[in-house]
DNA sequence: GTATTGCATATGAACGATCAAAAGCGCTAG
DNA sequence: CTAGCGCTTTTGATCGTTCATATGCAATAC
């Protein structure tokens, strides 16, 4: 309390250079301003419990002194750091690069709006990204993570249920069904889906599929798309399909295969764009042009398919949309301990160029929903756990959803 | 100290669920082990004060608990948050995507190893970053920063010396001579330098570039090694050289004007990948071939590069290496508080493909310090600020560098 | 035998915030 | 006039470490 003479309540400001050392404590702001420490926690944590003039008088000095509470003694004092953990993407994530660097920007710009910050870190394989798991963790250096990358047999679900940890992923619980964490990702059936419908629309019939070998997951998932997309509408699916491990030198193989067969495919949906080029390169050896002699979608949209020529059509991710929805998922979690998981799945949209062999004029074709956001629109379905039973395979990649909502840009 | 019976200092080990709860606290691991507080921070701060003995049974308990320290106890008390601030890059950075998330990958996998994390945050504009910087200092939040990204009129290292925090720039201080802070950098004249060796060496005299409008540093630096590197080899530069803003659009438009020129280039270098894709389209857009009629080397290494078909010849720069250089040097100046900054310039590597035209034995030709580490090999130069007297323009691109030291790989 | 030294370990205080509870104070009720 | 209530503000305790200093104890010195 320090008391001094004259101690009017009205306006006792101290010089601010006398009481303000270099970076400001809340005991400093406090006499300063001529309250307790406490009035000036208030003004910031509970501004109802003050008095209007007061919290006008403590919200001028925080304003004049710059002061922010170290993060440190409110971590400490709540045992909250408002900070989520978060792996860094393996560089070679996609094998044609960068696709996820607007999602991880995304997802730091989300946090920060939510009061949150992120902490990165590197890890190559799931055990030693586990240990830095635990390591975070024994240190309460974050409140929580978001997964990503989330594959068929996941370690790392588990092992932070198992030791309390909050968290969210991005992805799918491959193969585990009905995993009790929240979970966002992308519809990739629908986007196959749209691809097929897509070509089907150009007139194709013969519509071939390269996929990823069966239990990937994502793989299964897109390969359902375009399977169910086919049988509704009656076409033929045998003999179209053509699975292998992700990469150039492998789309491109499986591609030659499928050309070489009896009856090769005239459109041809691809689970990557890795792929994609692949069938890019080969419909090239052959001295044919994609979008003529074979119409060809990629998928992700990395940046290679806009620099490519002829221009790669490809399914792109919402990816603004999927960051701002786990971050959103991970707050709410942290917020409120036992709430019941949230499973967000947002939908993909087709961005049409010129390996898909549509005029230009029917570009605008693209999906029904493309009017929306410009950058980043997307469908969002919301599984109720409730209503809707667990589906038996990963997801219902074509059932309709319950419920529908559009999606914040 | 819970006096219990028997109170041999032997090995007095209570059950370990009894006395420790959720996540341990040091205070459970002292009560554990039957010794103080103090005695387990000094296991792990200090392990030369404990009794070789005592340290064996501390540590034990310590593994056997899985006790860490509380990272908000620990920052609050040292005033120190083993945490570094680096701002996501832009995904757009580079135009053609992706070239630096290797690089981040890095730097997390370089601090972490070093004892600290990152906390990554996303910006748009220089003012929003540095109101970030501001936010995360007042509260403590980190205690340096990595700057990525430094430009011609850059606000933000000033900013940062001003408010007394400590940095390192990824990039030289542009425009400003002789800035007071650390930086790392690559040295983009020696790439540009041996991207016109390496035509030379092919038989190219008339060799162009493509460039960014003046006043843009790494512009400029990159322009200058090709004009010293075609001067060191006697070959003209008139008509050479046109500038504009990056991307592909100019590159298409810039190649095109050169080759419409009187004397048009037969090799070309270019200041990035996305304006050596623009000079792919011009050649292609007159049915010729790129490395046949005009042999052309990017600059990044982006993950189109070797996509790209004909794939292009791109200078790399060195980016785990650079990682590592920036962590060394920020944790050097966060623990020795007034050393002399250090400027660390690296080499970058050529990497021929099949755009420069080089036959396919003589890819092996590169730069002769290729045959080091696999991944990243780099040269690096230190300059000594002492020794050498601040160059007049930005960098002494040409100059041969004082010291000499091979890289950490 | 007591003082001196040195080493190993223990104790009190502090870092800067928030929580829980107490205190001041103006008003109304009994 | 005093008690009780409600609202605002203050006080004491606490979170989990580390720093600075004190204590215990054995070996050596005087």
């Amino acid at each position: 309390m320090v008391g001094t003479d004259g101690d009017r309540a009205g306006d006792v400001i101290r010089p601010l250079r006398a009481t303000v050392g270099k970076r400001p404590t809340i005991e400093m702001v406090a006499s300063y301003c001529g309250v307790s420490r406490q009035t000036i926690s208030n003004a910031i944590n509970a501004p109802d419990r003050l008095r209007p003039e007061t919290l006008r008088r403590v919200l001028k000095a925080i304003e004049e002194t710059g002061y922010r509470p170290s993060h440190a003694a409110r971590s400490l004092r709540k045992d909250a750091t408002n900070v989520i953990g978060c792996r860094l993407l393996p560089s070679s994530y996609g094998g044609t690069g960068g696709v996820l660097d607007g999602w991880f920007h995304a997802l730091c710009a989300a946090a920060r709006s939510g009061g949150y910050d992120v902490l990165t870190f590197a890890s190559s394989t799931d055990d030693e990204e586990i240990a830095v798991y635990d390591d975070l963790l024994r240190r309460r250096a974050v409140d929580g993570f978001v997964l990503t990358n989330t594959h068929h047999i996941d370690p790392r679900p588990a092992w932070l249920s198992e030791h309390g940890a909050k968290f969210v992923a991005f992805g799918r619980p491959w193969g585990t069904r009905n995993a009790p964490h929240s979970w966002v990702d992308v519809d990739g059936a629908n986007g196959t889906a749209a691809a097929v419908r897509h070509l089907a629309g150009l007139g194709h019939t013969r519509i071939g599929f390269l996929g990823l070998a069966k239990g990937s997951g994502v793989g299964d998932d897109r390969y359902q798309g375009w399977a169910s997309a086919m049988r509704a509408l009656d076409l033929p699916t045998k003999g179209l399909v053509e699975r292998a491990e992700d990469g150039i030198a492998s789309g491109r193989a499986l591609t030659e295969k499928l050309l070489e067969g009896p009856r090769p495919p005239t459109g041809l949906v691809c689970v990557s764009d890795s792929m994609a080029v692949g069938a890019i390169r080969a419909v090239e050896d052959r001295g044919w042009r994609p979008g003529r002699e074979l119409s060809i979608v990629g998928f992700d949209d990395s940046p290679i398919a806009s620099v490519l020529r002829p221009s790669l059509s490809s399914v792109r991710q919402p990816i603004v949309a999927v960051a701002g929805e786990l971050v959103a998922a991970l707050l709410a979690e942290l917020s409120d301990s036992n709430r019941r998981p949230s499973r967000i799945l947002l939908a993909p949209r087709l961005v049409v160029r010129e390996s898909s062999g549509a005029q230009h004029d029917s570009a605008r074709l693209v999906v029904r929903e493309s009017s929306g956001a410009q950058h980043d629109s997307a469908e969002l379905h919301r599984f109720d756990e409730v209503a809707a039973p667990a589906p038996a395979m990963p997801a219902p990649a074509t059932q309709p959803p319950r419920e529908k909502v559009s999606a914040n840009a």
